[in-house]
DNA sequence: CAAATTTATTCCCGATCGGGAATTTTTACT
DNA sequence: AGTAAAAATTCCCGATCGGGAATAAATTTG
């Protein structure tokens, strides 16, 4: 189940819709450019990986990050 | 809780160590180069989402994504 | 339906991402 | 301690990100 750019994209779109915000307001509060939130709402895969999680924060998207358990096999 | 980009770099890692795997594996597997994971484990802001949610992926880090549960207050 | 609003595209352009190689520095191992 | 391995830096450079404005297109509103 990985994510994808566009999978963010949707999340982010449906979201600020929900609260009513429109683009220009998103970009003015998360301190970006409306350029670069229509190109976050397309899903390029090339966005700026801090540009986009001060975004998620923004519309209140929590995000959650879980490295895999590690399990040590002494296959021997 | 907002992740920061450093944050992310600290758990790409250290998950990467725990999985004896070099920065030149990592990024062969992949599909990027050396020089972004060495980009992306400094935490630098700017690293292009696709590609890192390619490598979290590749680590077997999971990714959750949460939007504000919707809650509608006719105020009146 | 027309007007208003919102979104998307285009343009300009400075800054820089990132692939890949070479080199240097740091870390790990014996 | 010395060596090997890993990581970081530097370099080159083509591609392009993204701020902001103007404009076009699409959507929403009354």
């Amino acid at each position: 189940m990985p994510y994808t750019p566009e999978q963010i994209a949707h999340i982010v779109k449906k979201t600020r819709k929900q609260l009513g915000v429109t683009q220009k307001d998103l970009a003015l509060t998360s301190g970006t450019g409306l350029r670069f939130i229509i190109d976050l709402e397309k899903g390029k895969p090339t966005c700026q990986i801090g540009k986009v999680l001060v975004v998620l924060h923004t519309l209140g998207i929590k995000l959650e990050i879980m490295p895999p358990t590690q399990e040590k096999y002494d296959g021997s």
